[in-house]
DNA sequence: GCCGTTTTCGGCCCGACTGTTTTCAGTCG
């Protein structure tokens, strides 16, 4: 069983504690035991059988006994057990807005409810507005709530929610009293898919300005409305949570709604242990650092407060930050400045929509040193790909091109070569070896079972004139999965043959996943971080592409595309 | 169920909002 497995077992549990009413801490302890197999370094099953497991935060002797036997043995006799106890039904009732484990049991209990359906009836019958704790308003909550359950569930990838704010954040900036705007929550933090979109603004006027942002921004559903916040449904279909705060807490409410919670929680305890008290309105108690109200803290001065240096937003997830902060050993992460230029990028003489020419004078524009050219390979005859001559060919404009000096962005020759089935390379290593640079990716067979994958994947790793490894777990955020590999092993095949890992920007991609980039650069793994663009408008996806470097503590030495024209030149020949 | 410079028991982050209540429980992030 592996990773995504255990975690998944582990969030069903605390979910079927919660509809039974247990210790909400025992419940928390779950969750944060989920997290911590997510995210363990290497291989679960190594981490198992070398007995090391209650050394991860989060994991004790008994969830690790858990661990064990769920990997061992493929089951866990206390979850089948629960499971049995719980009607399945009410797992369901979980998903909707608005419903916790106290108001699905109190259903359950007084009215048999055990389905989504079954709650219909009821709501619609008028059954349930009788419950003691419910009412009118609850009942109608909860049919809008399942008529629109699909919509309301969904979430977004991280570059439409960006967009999204950052046409709602220029609005916001042009009403009066509005003094400070920013993003927070994951999408500040650089998460791959988003819930709803959190922007702080600072006001000393809340209530007016609250009522000249409904006016403006005409929501097509207002779900919430204090005195501190909004939350409201966009025209577009996304949600917003507007938070108001006065411009000299600004800088407390900034942190506190960026999260990650895990990260509050633990900065909490530090004002804890220091005798203070930590929310978004400030750090109270005896010798607050901040008693003198005479400027507003930023969050650097929060950091520091706490005995700590600042930390940047995409690493406050509670996954190693404290700890390498107070050692000083934070990575001085990737800044979008530091891309010189980029590979993997279509033309229309495969699946791209604009011309060689078009894609080099966009690169140009945006002042890229290089760019490199990749079309798809022959195999992938659904995305037009390219014959051994049509390759030849291309190359041979492309060399035109260079010595023309039409661009100032000169053009690497490349490849995005399918890996086939077997693990062979879809074209011969006499063609590939008149290329500047291969990218290898999977295009099919991506329902391999793991250890072909991994087998195949290595093998055209291994492969002497492969550069990097494409889009490696071939994963579609919110549509398909990853495909089944043990990443652990590809890294190690990477490191030993110095090949690099493409960190894909395409916005439905973001692969390879932010939580495996850690470990790839302590093993000397070098990143590209790649547009995958099939449009001169898609060159801009790097932008997405940092940010998830900078969640993976990417620095811009980690990365093939920071180095200047002549060091990626010199590293390309070698091959 | 986890955790420990307040250490093996007794805590566990904290506030906003809604809807039901008439001071609070439940849910959410």
């Amino acid at each position: 069983m592996d990773r995504k497995e255990v975690a998944k077992i582990f969030e069903e549990i605390a979910t079927l504690l919660e509809l039974q009413g247990a210790n909400p801490f025992r419940i928390r302890a779950y969750h944060n035991g989920a997290r911590a197999i997510l995210n363990l370094e290497g291989d679960l099953e190594e981490w198992v059988h070398q007995g090391k497991l209650d050394e991860l935060a989060g994991i004790g002797a008994d969830l690790a006994k858990k661990i064990e036997t769920l990997v061992d043995k493929g089951k866990l006799p206390f979850y089948d057990e629960l499971r049995r106890s719980v009607p399945k039904g009410l797992l369901e009732l979980m998903q909707v807005p608005g419903l916790g484990g106290k108001k699905i049991r109190a259903l359950h209990e007084k009215l048999g409810i055990a389905s989504l359906s079954a709650l219909k009836s009821a709501c619609l019958s008028g059954e349930v507005e009788k419950l003691k704790g419910f009412g009118k308003k609850t009942q109608e909550n909860l049919l809008d709530a399942l008529a629109h359950q699909e919509a309301y569930s969904k979430r977004h990838l991280f570059w439409e929610a960006l967009e999204e704010a950052e046409t709602l954040i220029g609005k916001l900036r042009k009403i009066p009293g509005i003094v400070e705007v920013e993003i927070a929550g994951s999408l500040r933090r650089g998460c791959e898919t988003i819930g709803d979109i959190d922007i702080l603004i600072g006001t000393d006027d809340p209530e007016g300005v609250a009522k000249k942002i409904l006016t403006k921004l005409k929501p097509s559903r207002l779900m919430a409305r204090g005195s501190a916040k909004i939350t409201l449904r966009l025209p577009e279909g996304m949600q917003a949570d507007l938070r108001f705060i006065a411009p000299e807490q600004f800088g407390f409410a900034l942190a506190y709604f960026t999260g990650s919670k895990e990260h509050n929680i633990r900065m909490r305890e530090r004002a804890i242990a220091r005798g203070w008290r930590l929310s978004e309105y400030g750090l109270e108690g005896k010798k607050s650092p901040f008693s003198n109200k005479a400027k507003a803290p930023t969050e650097k001065d929060i950091f520091h407060a706490l005995g700590l240096p600042y930390i940047p937003p995409e690493l406050r997830e509670d996954l190693g930050e404290f700890a390498a902060a107070e050692k000083g050993e934070l990575p001085h992460l990737v800044e979008e400045g530091d891309l010189r230029g980029a590979f993997h990028n279509h033309t229309s003489a495969s699946d791209g929509e604009n011309t060689l020419e078009e894609m080099v004078k966009a690169a140009e524009n945006l002042g890229w040193e290089y760019i490199g050219i990749s079309d798809h390979s022959r195999s992938s005859f659904q995305a037009n790909g390219l014959s051994e001559e049509r390759v030849l060919s291309q190359v041979d404009k492309i060399h035109k091109l260079n010595s023309s000096k039409r661009f100032s962005t000169h053009i690497f020759t490349g490849i995005e070569c399918d890996i086939l089935r077997t693990g062979e390379l879809d074209f011969p290593d006499s063609l590939l070896k008149k290329l500047d640079f291969v990218i290898i990716s999977v295009h099919n067979a991506l329902q391999q079972d793991e250890k072909t994958m991994t087998a195949r994947l290595i093998r055209a790793i291994e492969n002497p004139y492969t550069t990097m490894v494409g889009h490696v777990t071939g994963r579609l955020l919110l549509r398909r999965e990853a495909c089944k590999l043990n990443l652990n092993k590809v890294i190690d095949a990477c490191a030993a043959n110095g090949k690099i890992i493409e960190l894909n920007a395409q916005s439905k991609r973001l692969d390879m996943d932010w939580r495996w980039w850690r470990s790839a650069k302590e093993k000397g793994v070098l990143c590209s971080i790649n547009p995958d663009a099939h449009h001169t408008s898609d060159l801009l996806y790097l932008r997405a592409g940092i940010k998830i470097a900078r969640k993976g503590w990417l620095e811009a030495k980690n990365i093939f595309n920071t180095r200047s024209l002549a060091e990626v030149s010199r590293f390309l020949s070698r091959r």
